[in-house]
DNA sequence: GCGTAGGGATTGTTGAACAATCCTGCAAGA
DNA sequence: TCTTGCAGGATTGTTCAACAATCCCTACGC
């Protein structure tokens, strides 16, 4: 065995290592409370008691606090002084912010990939492939919150391709605020289908390696489901209440 | 006093009130660290121990690693399983990393200045004309860190443009993982003395509206800040340990 | 109707305790 | 000399019970 070859290996290994002792009773019960956040088990506005949840997930009170901290800097909960953790009620004004972010980091991750000096392998993509997949049989199968899980993982993967533990981070974040609001949309076909169709089609862009072309594609596919978002908020008749 | 008059006066009241309050133990022994931490009196490297600081910081053990939980999503510490918390070493993957971000953000900032609806004002312009003067009083002074933290904050300032809530968080954690590897360069009067000026020249484009002439100056700047950060890492011959 | 005090519930914080894990040093063996 | 195995102590991970501080709601007085 080579010497890089060993200290790669050494690498993976490592990397192995952190993945399985990764656990921590905290870790675990923010596993369980994000999914439920996500999948809207928890409305946005609800409350969560400390008491009754320790309960429920069977962990000390302390370590549910952990759990609550966690998840407040993924932008999941939000805390609020001797009141307690509630789930964010997100507003216009969230919609505009996350997308203009969305905009910036997507849009130039996409025009980077034109410079890079080893050309992007085919392989990084991918992904991406399976993704668009996902959500055409999701599709078929008439299940649009998995459309929309399919799309989030999409525009993850998408991030990916710059390799920046930050960028990934943070997009991990604004997607996952992404998803509260969702969940106050009624119409959720109407909301992801479009954007079957506009993956894939970025998809092939990207395989065409045209990259300032999938660039301006992303950034006014960005402008249109921002728009939609906005729509459908101002159907509802939902004022914005992020400054409570 | 006009309507929109008292409302804005209520939000300032409010945000005053939540900043007294916003004591909690956790947050004040995390402002004590986070102080150390970035003030360099806690070295890259450095282990907190747990038993140590309940003395120190006068909190107890649960607290203090809510305070250790906080500075984590910082990115100011960082946890290692069993093993206790340390203050992150950086490498040049993460200059490259950082300066990424933030060449992204910096420049859509001032580049979205341009085709804002209301023109902004030049009272907005304010804090970092302060901050460029600060940083211009130490340097005559020779406080080299002190013009680093100026100029932290005339950046902070600068996103702080775009009224994105998450664009100054993101800001925040970046600039507070930058400071850390001031504290490995050696020579912080060559590091910091170019970009006091630049800053100026920058903020008076600003003043002059010419923000697209703005946006590529402050590009180019933050490219050669970037070359010089890693210029002076790799003088010191020092190797990435991000992987460990 | 409106401001105000009390009571109950919830959160904030502490200290102690125990289990699990890591680090150190030393001895045994090749 | 170098590696291996094993105790011992130290540190972290987690839980529990208790008390203090704060908030929300209701009833009271004006």
């Amino acid at each position: 065995m080579t010497e890089t070859g060993r200290q790669a290996w050494l690498r993976t290994v490592a990397a192995d290592v952190a993945r399985l002792d990764r656990s921590s009773s905290a870790e675990r019960a923010a596993d369980i409370l994000r999914r439920s956040i996500t999948e809207g088990a928890l409305p946005p506005g609800a409350q969560l008691s400390e008491v009754e949840l320790t309960e429920v997930l069977e962990v000390s009170r302390n370590t549910l606090r952990e759990a609550f901290r966690l998840l407040t800097h993924e932008g999941l909960l939000v805390y609020k002084l001797h009141r307690g953790v509630f789930v964010p009620e997100l507003g216009e004004q969230d919609v505009i912010d996350l997308y203009r972010l969305r905009r910036v980091l997507e849009v130039d991750v996409v025009r980077g990939l034109s410079g890079r000096d080893p050309e992007l392998p085919a392989r990084r993509l991918e992904p991406m492939h399976d993704d668009v997949e996902v959500a055409e049989a999701a599709a078929r199968a008439d299940r649009w919150p998995a459309v929309g899980t399919a799309n989030m993982r999409f525009h993850q993967h998408l991030i990916g391709l710059a390799d920046s533990a930050r960028m990934d981070a943070m997009t991990g974040r604004l997607l996952a605020e992404l998803r509260l609001l969702f969940h106050v949309i009624a119409a959720p076909r109407e909301l992801h289908e479009p954007y079957i169709e506009r993956n894939r089609g970025l998809l092939e862009l990207l395989e065409a390696r045209k990259y300032d072309q999938a660039a301006d594609d992303l950034h006014q596919y960005l402008l249109d489901s921002e728009r939609g978002i906005l729509a459908a908020f101002r159907d509802k008749g939902l004022q914005t209440p992020s400054d409570t």
